[in-house]
This record gives structure tokens, sequence and C-alpha cells, in this order.
DNA sequence: CGGGTTTGACCCGCGC
DNA sequence: GCGCGGGTCAAACCCG
């Protein structure tokens, strides 16, 4: 029994009966409430049994924890957008608000165990100051999609035993049960500022007409696939010098086109092992060719493989990275077999790994692609996995339990 | 020989 | 219907 089991992290990523309110909704409602107490009628529909008198004149953040009724610890959020212009259509894409998390938080871990935001004694979200550098930021959307963002400058290095290293680095997955974790976060800023922010957001968004991909998800952002929508997506960017950094999976490149808007080819990829439908696509950022943006399509229902020709303690794919095409003339072009891991960044690095010049993340879950399908063994990478982590935050994990819980009773929602 | 990349052709959805 | 653009296929090729 995985530790996180308790918790079923996303075991089912099928938000959305038409019937019930998606958590997005009911955040949207909670935004109103702010403003206009009587929209908590509405919610007290939902929330049928939560006493919102009091919560009506207390932060948005204690309103939802009282009626999730847990305590949800607050978190420091700043405003800032400083990668706006690394996409292809950056400015409607990006919004503000960014969450703050410590150092040597991995991403993926983040994004697969949302309820670690919630430990409030382990302190996951120190102040970005204590840090002596730019700040580990998640950024969520105020748009029909989550977007999160992670950057920091200093090495990442992510503290767990070796043994969760394969949990943590199969690779970043997000569904909207971190959505809506994210949602919950961010609106702890009780800030017109914030709100305003998040109108500006929407604004912007439908504010360019001349995206025709753009509509098909009420104007979420949707870069790339028109076809492929069936599965959850999620954009990872990193500034690298990588053309395929290592995230723990294998890899077989099926694809390379160049694509509008950006000069820099993408390459598509499939996950190699068998029966894993699992894509992604690598490109360039079109504004500043240091990032990468990596799109992951799927997710994996297996474990990371175990790396060709190396010990079982870690993973050391040789496939896993590969430098397939100077799309900026900085490298040179290399056919065939990709280069040994020593010159591969590895996207999730492990307790074993040496600190590395890990810089920045951009994640985007788009909320308004369908969700997997429902199936209460998967819906995270490596949900079936024997436990991997000893590590357990027991607080996050009451607070997540009870978030799904009592969406589970009032939406019927199954987590 | 197995497993990877390359690359042009093709497929398909969408907007006009 | 047509064109555009993103995604995929598959033969050719590369490499250890």
């Amino acid at each position: 029994m995985n530790a996180f089991d308790g918790n079923n992290i996303g075991m089912t990523t099928c938000w959305a009966s038409p019937s019930s309110p998606s958590p997005r909704t009911l955040l949207a409602m909670l935004n109103q409430a702010d403003n206009n107490g009587h929209v908590v009628d509405q919610i007290s529909e939902i929330f049928p049994q939560t006493n919102h008198q009091s919560e009506q004149r207390s932060g948005l953040r204690e309103r939802v924890a009282a009626r999730i009724e847990f305590n949800l610890p607050p978190l420091e959020i700043q405003n800032n957008r400083p990668f706006a212009a690394l996409f292809r259509n950056p400015s409607p894409t990006v919004p503000s608000p960014l969450l703050l998390i410590s150092p040597g938080f991995s991403p993926s871990a983040m994004l697969q165990f949302p309820n670690r935001f919630f430990d409030p004694t382990h302190r996951i979200l120190p102040s970005p100051v204590a840090n002596g550098g730019p700040p580990e930021a998640v950024e969520s959307s105020g748009a029909d999609h989550a977007m999160m963002k992670v950057s920091n400058n200093d090495p990442m290095h992510v503290a767990l035993p070796p043994q969760q290293d394969a949990s943590f680095e199969s690779g970043p997955a997000v569904n909207e049960t971190d959505v809506i974790n994210m949602e919950i976060e961010r609106e702890n800023k009780d800030d017109e500022e914030y709100m305003e922010d998040d109108h500006n957001i929407v604004d912007e968004l439908d504010a360019e007409p001349s995206s025709p991909k753009r509509s098909k998800f009420g104007g979420a952002t949707m870069i790339g696939a028109t076809r492929s929508c069936k599965s959850q997506r999620v954009i990872i960017q990193v500034e690298t010098e990588e053309n395929n950094p290592d995230d723990g999976f294998r890899w077989r490149k099926y694809g390379q086109k160049v694509v509008k808007g950006n000069p820099n080819a993408r390459s598509y990829y499939k996950c190699t092992y068998s029966a894993c439908n699992v894509k992604k696509h690598v490109e360039r950022g079109a504004e500043d060719v240091k990032f990468l943006l990596i799109t992951y399509d799927g997710i994996h229902e297996h474990d990371p493989p175990a790396a060709r020709g190396s010990s079982s303690s870690g993973l050391k794919s040789r496939y896993g990275s590969s430098v397939s095409q100077d799309y900026n003339n900085h490298q040179t072009v290399r056919l065939g077999r990709p280069p040994s891991s020593s010159q591969a960044m590895r996207l999730f690095p492990s307790s074993l790994d040496p600190p590395m010049d890990m810089t920045q993340f951009y994640m985007t879950g788009l909320a308004k692609l369908p969700s997997l399908p429902v199936n209460q063994n998967h819906g995270l990478m490596n949900r079936n996995e024997e436990p991997k982590i000893d590590r357990v935050i027991p607080d996050g994990t009451e607070v997540f339990k009870g978030i799904r819980d009592r969406l589970n009773l009032n939406f019927g929602l199954s987590l």
C-alpha cells in the first residue's frame, strides 16, 4: 500500500458530470462571493452542511477550508509573470499569480503529490528570500485551465530517499485534483489586485480571436494538438540546452515538424514502453531558445524503465535524452543514438543526482481537456507502484483526503 | 540486428 | 470545397 494510497490523489480524474459544479466553477463562485455575499447561497446548496455565515467575513482560503472542513495553511504568493514571452502565444497564456515553493522541491513531485503543498509543518513553501535567489514558483491560471510555473535558479535536489526516485522522476502528471489544489492555493490571496489580474487573464484570453485552436477549449490555451486531446496534458518549460531532457522514461522520436509561430521544429516522441500511449513533443521557445517546452500527452501507467546496462539503483537511461537536431545551431546535429546520460540533463532530479542547474519549469494542465478514462487504479503515473515513499506528510495527506472526501461527498467526484 | 532518428508524405480537424 | 496547420506514418538510415 502506497503511502499515498490513502489519499488516492488523482486516482480518478474525471471531475465532471454535467450536473456537478467543477472545482473551477466552485471557486469562481467563491470569488464572486467575495464581492457579492448572496452568491454564497449558491455555494450553500453545494455545501449544505457547512456553516458559511462566519465564512462570509473571512478570507476565501478560510472559507474554502471551512467548507472542506480542513484548515488550509496559507501560502505565499507573489505577482509575477517573468516568462510570459516565452511561448508562441505568450501574452494571453501566461497568468500572473505565482505560488512559491521551496528549492529542492521536485515539480513532478509537486504535480503528483499536491497534498504536500498543504503541509504546514514541513514548510514546503518557505520564503524565497531565505533561499537567496529567484524563487521556485508555481503559477496557477485564472483561465479555463490550470497553469503552474516553477522556477528555481538554485540547483534542485530533492531530499527524498533513493527508493522514491522512480516515483518522483517519472515525469510530470497533473490532473484536476492538482488543479483544484492549485486553485485553492491561489485563492488564498484575498487581494483585489489578484482578482483583477485574474479577470485580466481571461480578458487576454478572449482577446485573441486570431488563434482558431483556442476557441475549442473556451479560451483555454491550446498549445499544439488538434486531434490528440483524449488525455491529459502537461506542459513543462525548462531552461536547458538539452533538446530532450531525461525524465526517466524512454521515448522514441516519431516525427518532427515546424509549427506555425515557432521557427524551431517540434519533435514528437512516443513512450517506448509497450502499450503505453503516452506521447510528448518538445520544442524550443519561439522567443527565447534557452527554454525548452515539453508537452506530455497522456499519463504513464507503468514504472519508469530500468536503465540499460546500469544498476537498479538509479535511472540512467541512455535513451532518455538526445540531441536530435540543432534547432539553434548551438549543437551539432547528431543522428542515431543520443548522447550518453552524462551529457543528458535529468529533467527530474533525484536525491542521488548531484545538484544541477535546473532552472525553470513551466507546467500547464489543460483542465478543459477531457480527463483520462476512469480507472480506479490509474490517473497518475506510478500509482500502482509499491510504496516507494517513506516520507509521509500526515497533515497534507489528511488535508487532501479531506478535500477528496468532501468533493466525493458533495459532488460525487471520485478522486 | 535491434533500437533509435530522420524526413517527406499523408491524414485529419477546422475555419473560411 | 479548399487551404491551412498540427499530428502521425513509415521507409530509409544510423549506430553500437
